[in-house]
DNA sequence: AGCGCACATGAGCTTTCGCTCATATTCTAT
DNA sequence: ATAGAATATGAGCGAAAGCTCATGTGCGCT
């Protein structure tokens, strides 16, 4: 009975888990994100290894009765975490359906998978394994669905190449970028756009398309 | 503080100037075998949330006492079970090193990589992430090296396309398969050799060579 | 001023987990 | 058979972590 999912068991009353509720950029709302805000540092400093609610509370500048006054569990922190940050990357992939050429979609697809992994290396890759050990949460789903159906969209434009299996292709990509990026992050690289380049190699490899202009390796 | 290598600390006596004891292995290797099979079935099981020394050890048919008789900590029981895994994948990998053409070489590697990868998939994802976390081992440093030494190698042979920075290449390949694999492994994707085939076009997309056998994507 | 509501606080409860150590058991040598 | 070394056992200790709740504090309203 550790693991809280994002619904409770408890008679808890008021609201709990919707950060974004009221229109006013209330004290609630400064709360949450100095609570998300120090959950995301305390990760990227120590890891796991110090990632706890006393901590994050602590960091955050609250009190850890606040943070249960906002969350209804240490899980719904790194949802909510895993949520604000897969927005952002959505945010940017989203832009690609409004980009004519095939080409210049993907190569902007690419772009924002890395720079979304780059952004905040250490971070990404943990909340990466984090979602998948928690339960699938809904507000999660949401955004990744969208993520997932622009890359579909993508390899339907004219122009794009024969894809056998579509949904296949997607899941690939991405793990192809978050396989290079991470152990890249982990090695210490920092430059974003050689692993751009190197990215794009694989994946046009994988979709049997040549590498546009492009030195020749 | 803890980690460290698999075997005890103290001084263990050779055994055996008794030529009786040759059918059963010692007492010794097999509840260390026992904890490390215990280990890799609850990570498999459970992840890390049923990860624990107790747990291990009941799991194994051995005290708790013993399992700290044969491990110093509960780290070291990690690394001497990633140990065990990487073994098994640089057994396979460095067959390449006798195989003539650099093709076929570069195909045993990827089928190597995806194979490892998807024998226990759970578990060398688990054990992945861990060996990130964990300070570096010796004894796995020793075993990722002649990987990555077999894969230097055979980017060296005749016949291999001219690869710009080889280190990184192996590292990114290594990635890639990696990603692919465990991101179709979380997905419940249990056909090796379609993987394998994935894997194949992205790796040699990456390389700038066409890919060979040819299915049109 | 007085009242009540909304939220903040943090000491501390409860449980879990890594690990120890006093004791028991098994093995080996004589 | 007996001693003594080697090894196994598991109750339990100390620390850590998630979470609660009795109490405190600010604020709007009358």
């Amino acid at each position: 009975m550790r693991y809280s999912h994002s619904a409770q068991g408890k008679t808890r009353p008021p609201q709990a888990l919707d950060p974004r509720k009221q229109p006013t950029q209330s004290r609630a709302t400064e709360t949450v994100n100095a609570v998300l805000e120090a959950a995301a540092r305390i990760l990227e400093k120590h890891g796991f290894e110090g990632y706890t609610t006393n901590a994050i509370a602590e960091r955050a500048g609250v009190s850890i009765g606040s943070l249960y006054q906002y969350f209804p569990g240490k899980d719904a922190v790194t949802v909510a975490l895993i949520e604000r940050e897969l927005t952002l990357l959505s945010a940017d992939v989203t832009e690609a359906d409004s980009i004519a050429d095939y080409r210049d979609a993907m190569h902007h697809l690419i772009k924002a998978a890395v720079t979304h992994q780059m952004r905040r290396p250490k971070l990404a890759r943990l909340l990466d394994f984090e979602q998948s050990r928690l339960p699938i949460a809904p507000r999660i789903r949401h955004v990744t669905d969208a993520i997932h159906r622009t890359l579909l969209r993508t390899f339907s434009r004219p122009g794009a190449p024969y894809i056998r299996n579509m949904q296949e292709a997607a899941f690939d990509l991405i793990a192809i970028a978050k396989g290079i990026v991470d152990a890249a992050g982990e090695r210490g690289e920092t430059d974003a756009h050689r692993l751009e380049e190197r990215v794009r190699r694989a994946v046009y490899g994988y979709l049997g398309i040549s590498s546009p202009s492009r030195r020749g390796l």
